[in-house]
DNA sequence: ATTAGATTTCGGTGTAAAACGAAATGAGAA
DNA sequence: TTCTCATTTCGTTTTACACCGAAATCTAAT
């Protein structure tokens, strides 16, 4: 990997609803209208921040009938990226807005919210 | 430290350009022009860059007479940020563009350089 | 003090990226 | 098939950033 894809994992990276999102799936895997409930951003923009984390090989997804969901590239064979996704909660720890965001997805209902 | 600045951390690591600052400043402290020699770009532009770096707390710099060396802030009492530097040469290592700048940085003469 | 040279700061330009709503896509249910 | 709904893609706007040259700053030597 050539020093221009590295520096686009740390773009990846740069963003704060970014390390949000990646912190909310080392909790557990999400579906896209859960994770806009969480951040309060429109479906399209967290679309967009989920492709631009996927694309960096942060995170894989998985269909389960009309959703899809998000969830960390655990096996991941990248060596950057798996350790930079193994000191994520080194990093990010005792965040305060981390913290609501996590305590909001243990208390999200899917079904509920995507019939609203 | 507040996810934001988590976020600014990572956008500092963002540019190729600064990582390969990064790079040459892990082998030895260098002059701002020295390093624009290296990455051929108008000295305004690297010392854009460094300041970028050293805002994040990546870089420290000592004056030298009438230049500015610039160099790793090995001591830095931020975790996140020491231990982003010391996973420096695990992420990035035996990239082509790193070993010529590198090649480069031990056979320039910081007082030709600036004289010419 | 004045000059010379290294670096920083300041405008300006072009490009990238974050955000949104609307339209398009894709998958399950009626 | 047709409808519903979750998600993606598209077009647009606004903001941020990388880059440059010129001017300003700061230091050392004349």
């Amino acid at each position: 990997m050539q020093i221009e894809e590295k520096a686009k994992l740390f773009k990846a990276l740069s963003d704060p609803n970014r390390l949000r999102i990646l912190k909310m799936l080392q909790v557990r895997k999400l579906c896209v209208c859960e994770i806009t409930e969480v951040l309060s951003l429109a479906t399209s923009t967290v679309s967009e921040h989920l492709s631009i984390l996927k694309r960096a090989g942060f995170i894989i997804e998985e269909k389960e009938g009309k959703w899809v969901n998000y969830m960390i590239n655990s096996n991941c064979c990248d060596t950057t990226v798996a350790s930079i996704i193994s000191m994520l909660p080194f990093w990010i720890s005792n965040d305060n807005t981390v913290s609501c965001d996590i305590d909001k997805i243990n208390s999200v209902d899917r079904a509920k919210l995507c019939c609203k």
